[in-house]
DNA sequence: GCATTCCGGTTGCAGAGTACAACTCGCGCC
DNA sequence: GGCGCGAGTTGTACTCTGCAACCGGAATGC
């Protein structure tokens, strides 16, 4: 196996060890968020708001899914709907002043947490790490194992 | 923020897209074994057999989630248990021939995705990038966010 | 102008994955 | 022998998820 392919290797292993812990590690966290809920409310921030079908698509979850992520998020608050003017088939999601906080709450912790994990860590490194996972991400969005 | 800060910010969500698009694609790439599944046989052969408890402490999974899991791999014939002679609590999981021919084949097709995915970068790029996910994975396993 | 088709979203349903708690059984220590 | 600990199982309940069926608005055909 070349070292090409048996870094290929380390990659698959290494994401699905990552997104286990990731998952178990969401409720020490945010308990007040799950892990879907925090994911799609920072989208929300990024995108400064987006449809339901937008959400769908970038994380490849079925749209009834998301409906319900939706649902449950605007009961709690921290999103709310308003209908496109432009095409009334479309709602577009927005966070409110509460999720907004909420969010901000959770990714300071969220934040704390990475970086105390990559405190020993060269600046060079995190940089060019995160580099590598964008471009992973951004090549064939949605098709393959990731 | 930061360049370090901003980074950290994208690592954990890049890693996230990760996740979630992996969990959505697995379906389609071993119809025949769960994510779960696929990766528990990942580990039991990287490890050459090991326990249920260790499986669960790897993944930060319950001892319930793998014990289930096991049980249906059991079923399935693809790996066996033989009790430990020296500690009769302990049950020591491997692989079956059965087991060790679909993990192959699972990894055969799940490699050509991903290689599909980094066939542009550079070999250079691919061990870096490998390097830096073991890196991580291997920093406080089991804490943080990851 | 009307029919058809497409698209965004919701709801009913079923299945998988998971955790927590309570339990059994074997080990080790006193 | 008694007690606490660790490995594993089982009961239970809950969440996430996808698929299929549906509704209503938009776009396209004639």
């Amino acid at each position: 196996m070349s070292s090409a392919e048996s870094a290929v290797e380390t990659i698959q292993r290494e994401m699905t060890v990552f997104a286990r812990r990731a998952r178990a590690s969401a409720g020490r966290i945010h308990p007040e968020l799950s892990l879907v809920s925090y994911t799609l409310l920072g989208h929300l921030e990024e995108s400064g708001g987006c449809r339901a079908t937008d959400l769908a698509a970038h994380y490849a979850l079925d749209k009834s899914t998301v409906s319900r992520q939706v649902a449950a998020l605007e009961r709690a608050g921290l999103i709310e709907r308003r209908p496109d003017p432009e095409d009334h088939r479309v709602q577009v999601l927005r966070l409110t002043g509460a999720g907004q906080e909420i969010l901000a709450q959770v990714t300071r912790r969220r934040r704390a947490a990475f970086r105390e994990r990559l405190a020993q860590w060269p600046e060079e490194d995190l940089v060019r790490f995160a580099a590598y996972l964008e471009r992973y991400n951004a090549g064939a969005a949605g098709l393959g194992p990731g």
